[in-house]
DNA sequence: CGCCTGACGAAAC
DNA sequence: GGTTTCGCCAGGC
């Protein structure tokens, strides 16, 4: 993702389109159901609800609908997807950079340096275990 | 209407 | 084996 931009995030910050007032089922909303269904303590990746949905190389479109997890009304437990790395990658998009970090060991998920220790143990996949 | 960005992922170098 | 690029899709400007 680097060298392709110039310049920092200009806005993209409104996603009010998301908003409870006329917004279609789309793929944002699979993202948001599958999300929903995270066990407390658990944590997936953004690629595996991504392939879950069949849209295995629209991991991205994964991160960007939890953009609006927040102003969703069932509360998104965003904080407990991460990067297929086990790293907190999104957690510059919380009220503060530490919010997702205290959220999981919160649940019990110990977070070194930003990254979801035994992650491998922890992960939860929506293909296997939601069905 | 076209270009850019973006909380990822996998391939290419 | 670390770094860089492309791909994918949707939305903002």
């Amino acid at each position: 993702m680097a060298t392709r931009k110039k310049a920092a995030k200009p806005a993209t910050e409104k996603l009010a389109s998301l908003t409870p007032a006329g917004r279609k089922e789309s793929f944002f909303e699979l993202v948001f159901e599958v999300a929903r269904q995270i066990p407390k303590g658990r944590v997936t990746s953004y690629g595996a609800i991504a392939a879950c949905l069949g849209a295995r190389s629209s991991s991205r479109m994964v991160g960007w609908a939890m953009n609006g997890a927040d102003k969703v009304k069932p509360k998104i437990p965003a904080h407990r997807v991460v990067n297929r790395n086990g790293m907190l990658s999104g957690k510059h998009h919380f009220a503060t950079p530490t919010r997702m970090k205290e959220l999981l060991e919160k649940e019990g998920i110990k977070v070194k340096k930003d990254t979801v220790v035994n992650f491998r143990e922890l992960f939860w996949d929506p293909s296997e275990e939601l069905i």
